[in-house]
Order: structure tokens, then C-alpha cells, then sequence
DNA sequence: CAGTGCTCTTGCAACGTTGAAAGACAGTGT
DNA sequence: ACACTGTCTTTCAACGTTGCAAGAGCACTG
């Protein structure tokens, strides 16, 4: 592999020089630049990132970090935040968490590997607020996802409250009577669904002669998760007839369950979910659900990342990304 | 941020005894090992990355380059392929190519990102043989996916043409009498494809009774191609009665048109992808599909690729990865 | 008591690049 | 002839680490 010292001495010139051309400095004289320019191109020059980089202190490489990458929601994530990132010259280095604490942890403090990156994106999922509120680290990095970290850190999110409320009153508008959620947590960190949760509240509590369904708490938000809690539903006495899932694994599960009772959907029940991952278009009846924006939640915060990257100092900033939702089969209408 | 000088002057040793004890090398004397490792913690002491690698030449990041991370094959390859490359010690960068055929060819001439990666792999879409015979890089590179690569280059593969044989037979025994395939190409360089057509042939030229239906050729491999193709068969008076698609997002597309027509699968069509996307489990009905077993691919091709940057000159290998035919709801039996 | 071997520590240079600043040269004005 | 300006080029050191080889101290050997 050839270095600027090599072409340098091809070209009869000083390596320094040899940078010049490379990087468009002003002030080479033309025919040296064509001297220069040859011995590139006869030794196949291609500059070392890793020395620059040394130099220079600029790696050019973003963490992305999230619980699983398999899981459709992160993988659609991944692939806009790395289009958004090599748009402005960053490549994307990938990690999971798999819901790891410790990992979390130690990521929120030190930065992924090391810190070999100049920030990372990072979608936690089992950390709480107060780790956060402890960090020493001054490591640049912009949380996605869940809404934890009060004002101690760059944080990209939707307006979960406000997407449950619009989804709510959207099927008291279809004319469903009893109207259910799935997908409540008790832990009080878990402040999405929180949020989710007083979305639905507040649109039934405005709602005349519209009852809550038995609300549904699960531990994960798998396909499996939504499967039992449907259980819990679709035989009860106060069967609902529409049902709200906090996201579109669990309404994958609850869709499997339903068929299974040959219950109508939505003819006997509406669904509706959040995250309109792929599989939700592809259900039968496809799902209706919230979907946040995926390119604009990665556009914004590889731009805010990149933002703290040039000012460690700077206020933190939360971003409100719009959302919207996505009426299909799954619901009448 | 604290390096090793800083260190060793507190400690009162010198830079590289300080390194020693890093990086555990023996002749350390255990009082001199306490007192570094005292100013170690006293100075948060975290190595950079960037200066070991350029000095060892190792940079401990892997690419990993796939047409378009969004689509669930490639993310279950990639989250298998961040596992895979953690548990050794490497992290994985992500780069996205689009099927963009003169950034493919780049990237298997230069690497990725100017080499700033131990090696790669790289899932080619548009890729054809002859480029990859032209090359001259030694970058480290391994291919997954497309046999199109002849001797030139290390590859992991599945045996396409069994699995489309496996399936076929399935189908016949089943007792289709029909069977069609969509997902065929003109082009000479899409191999899997090809191998794929063969196999169904092979299978289907064994069988007494049972007739070849139109076979549906697609540019793209997504669900509008898939949708397109079983307009042509769904309405034909030579209408199959099973049909291989030769990926699960064209298998999506054709149920999506299935159900337009109310057709029953798999009573009245029985339907076979190839993937197990997890699109594929949440159909309805869940789809019959040929798996690669992707934590394999992902741990081959890791290995291959380690093995390789620790000998760029030894002979190039295949890797052949099993398959299976995960069999639901979308055909019988 | 020189020679040998063992443990522990250090100094130097190098990886390939770039920032800072100085040097060389030609042209211009006085 | 001299200072000054502007263009072009080079020198030097530094980024933080590790490979190499040598040095220091000590005990054991013959």
C-alpha cells in the first residue's frame, strides 16, 4: 500500500506537498499538481483513514446501538439513519443490546467500543432516567425511542401520547363501543407505554357510552406477548370490539389469536398498532397502525448527532418527530 | 482524555510499562502493576483505538454491505452478523448499496469506504462474474447470497438448486398437478435464480402427471412484482394449482392478489417462498418457505472472513450452509 | 569474580497523516 | 539596492500507541 511518503518521493516532491494535492489545497503550482496527480495514479495511492483520522481526531464513524436489529422497526431505523449518515460522510457501525442492562449502562458512559466512534445513536431499552441522570461521560450521543432521559441528553421522539389519543378516537368514530389496549407496563420507567396508555384514557374519558376495555399487561412486545393477552380478551364477557396494541407484534399475535376464534376482524374486533413495520402491511386483514416517520426520525438525529458532535457543550435539545395513521384493513373505514 | 503518558507520569514509569500492564504482559512486577494500575483509575484511563490500530495494522471493524438493510432478510443477516462478529472481538459497519451496480463494483475493487475495515462482506445485487474476475484489490472480502463469483472469491451459499428441488417435490407429493414458479430471470449472470428454475424443473421433469405452469419472470424481487406475476396465473384457464416464488416478498404480493380473488390457499393454490422472512409467519396463511439458517450464514461468513484477514493469500473456499423447508399454514399436509 | 540467565523496565523509532510555521523564489515598488 | 508581497514548497513535530532491542538489577553457577 503506498503512502504520501512514497508518492512524495516518486514525484520529487515533499510528502507535505503530496497532501496538498490530495486534499485541494490552494497554492500548488499546476505543474507540479500534474506531476503529483501521476505519481498518485501510477502507485494506486489511497490515503490511510486511520492515520488522518489520528491526526485529525474526526473518525467518520456514528454507533448506531439497538435492542435487536432483526426486529423490523430497528431494522428500517438502520437502514435510513445509515442513508442519512453517508449522506454527510459518516459510516454506521452497528450494535445490539439485546435488552442488556449492563451493556446499556456501560454504553451510555463510555460510548460503544471504546469510544472508536465520534458519537453513536443510540434506542435504548432497559434503561431507566436515573442512569442517565448519572453519566459523567461527554461522549455525543442522541437517544431514540423511549423518552427517558429528561433533559440530560439529545433525544429524538414522537408525541406517543398524542398518537394513542388520535388512534383512540379514531375507533370511537368507526362506532366501536369497548375499546381495549394491550401492551400496559407497571414499571414506571417504561414511560412509552405510559404515555400510550394516557393517550387511550383521555380519548375515552371524552368519549360518551364508550366503555374500557380489560387492558392488557404484558412483559415483552412479542408476537407471543400479544397472543396470551388476546386470550384474556376474546372469551371474556366484556369482549371488546376494537383493541389498541402499543406495538404491531403484539397486534401480529393478537391477529394470530383471533383467527384461530374465527373472530371477524374488524368485523367483530378492530385492530390497530404502532410502529407500521413491514410485517403489518402484509397480515391478513393488513394492520392499521401508527407509524412515526422512520426517515425523519433518522434524519434528525444523525443531523443532531452530528450537531452535539460539533458542540459537546451545547443546550440539550429534544426533537418532536410527526407521526401518523395508517388506516388499513384491520379497521372499518 | 487521558493516554498513556499521563499515566505513566503519575504512576512514575515509564509510557510503555504502563502499556505492559494494559495489555497484560508478563515481567511485570506486582508493586509497579499496582501503582499503574492506581493511576489507571485515578485518570479514567481508556486506550485509543485509533493510535493501536495504526500502529498494529488491525482495526478490529468489519463491513458488512447489503443492497438495502429494510428488507427482513438482510436485517436478520445483519443482526446475526453483529452477533456473530462481536463474539470475536470485531465490530460491524453497515453500508448500503441499493443495487447500485458502480458502487458494487467500487467496493469490490477498493473495500468499503476506503479500507477503513479489517474486510468485509458483501451481499452483491447487481454484481456480475466478470467483475469480480477483473479484480485486483486484496482487500479481504467475502461474499454471501449470489454464486456468481466463480473461484475468484470466497463465498457462502446455500444449495439453491436442492431447495427448489425439495420444494418442488414437497408440492408434488402434496399431489399438485400444476405447479408454476415465479421469480425467473432473463439475465445470464442472476445464478440463484437460474439454479433455482433448474431445480424445479428437475423435480417437476421426474414426475409423472404433473405439468410446468407459466412460469413468471420478474425484474425486481418485491411484493408489486409478486402481485403482477399471479395476475398472470391466477386468472389463466391454465391456472396452477401450486406455485414456488422464488423469494417471500413476491410470495407476499401474490397472496395479497390471492385474496383479491378469493382464491383459497391452500385449498384451491398451495404457495412456496423462499427466505422465511418474519413476513412470512404473519400471513394469513402463514407461508410455506425454504430457510437458509441465517445465524449459520452469518457465523460461516464471519469465520471466513477472520480466517481470510489472517491469511490473504490461502486458497479461496466455498461454504455451502444448509436450508430447510419450513412448511405452514400455505401449502397442505 | 566474570559469566550467564532471569526478571523487570526503558528509550527509541515507527505507523501515515496533517498543523504550524518557516523558507525559497519571483515580482513590484521606491 | 532594499524591503515588501504573494505564491509555492518544505521542515518539524505531533496524534497515541506498540515492536524492538537494549539496559539495569539481581541471583546463581562454575
Amino acid at each position: 500500500m503506498a503512502t504520501l511518503k512514497d508518492v512524495a518521493q516518486l514525484a520529487g516532491v515533499s510528502p507535505r506537498t503530496v497532501s496538498n494535492v490530495v486534499n485541494d489545497q490552494p497554492y500548488v503550482a499546476a505543474e507540479t499538481r500534474a506531476r503529483v496527480e501521476a505519481a498518485l495514479a501510477a502507485l494506486d495511492y489511497r490515503p490511510n483513514q486511520l492515520a488522518k483520522s489520528l491526526r485529525t481526531g474526526r473518525i467518520g464513524l456514528l454507533g448506531f446501538v439497538v435492542p435487536d436489529l432483526a426486529q423490523s422497526h430497528f431494522a428500517r431505523l438502520a437502514a435510513e439513519v445509515v442513508q442519512a449518515a453517508t449522506a454527510r460522510g459518516y459510516t454506521v457501525a452497528v450494535d445490539q443490546t439485546h435488552g442488556d442492562i449492563e451493556r446499556e449502562r456501560r454504553l451510555i458512559q463510555l460510548g460503544p467500543r471504546g469510544a472508536m466512534f465520534d458519537g453513536a445513536i443510540f434506542h435504548p431499552e432497559a434503561l431507566r432516567a436515573e442512569d442517565i441522570e448519572h453519566r459523567e461521560s461527554e461522549f455525543p450521543l442522541v437517544l431514540v425511542g423511549e423518552r427517558i432521559a429528561g433533559d440530560h441528553l439529545d433525544h429524538v421522539y414522537i408525541d406517543d401520547r398524542a398518537a394513542a389519543y388520535e388512534a383512540t378516537k379514531k375507533l370511537i368514530a368507526d362506532g366501536h363501543r369497548r375499546i381495549a389496549a394491550i401492551g400496559l407496563r407497571r414499571a414506571d420507567y417504561a414511560r412509552t407505554a405510559h404515555l400510550r396508555e394516557e393517550g387511550v384514557r383521555a380519548a375515552l374519558a371524552e368519549a360518551d357510552g364508550v366503555a374500557a376495555g380489560h387492558h392488557q399487561y404484558v412483559e415483552r412486545y412479542d408476537a407471543e406477548d400479544g397472543y396470551e393477552a388476546m386470550a384474556n380478551l376474546v372469551d371474556s364477557a366484556e369482549r371488546p370490539d376494537a383493541v389498541i396494541c402499543f406495538n404491531d407484534m403484539l397486534a401480529m399475535g393478537a391477529l394470530r389469536r383471533l383467527h384461530e376464534h374465527d373472530v371477524d376482524v374488524p368485523g367483530d374486533m378492530a385492530l390497530v398498532g404502532f410502529d407500521d413495520i413491514t410485517e403489518a402491511s402484509f397480515s391478513f386483514p393488513p394492520l392499521t397502525t401508527v407509524a412515526a416517520d422512520h426517515a425523519q426520525i433518522a434524519e434528525t438525529a444523525v443531523k443532531a448527532l452530528i450537531g452535539r458532535i460539533g458542540d459537546p457543550g451545547g443546550a440539550v435539545q429534544e426533537y418532536l418527530v410527526s407521526h401518523r395513521l395508517v388506516v388499513r384493513g384491520s379497521t372499518r373505514g
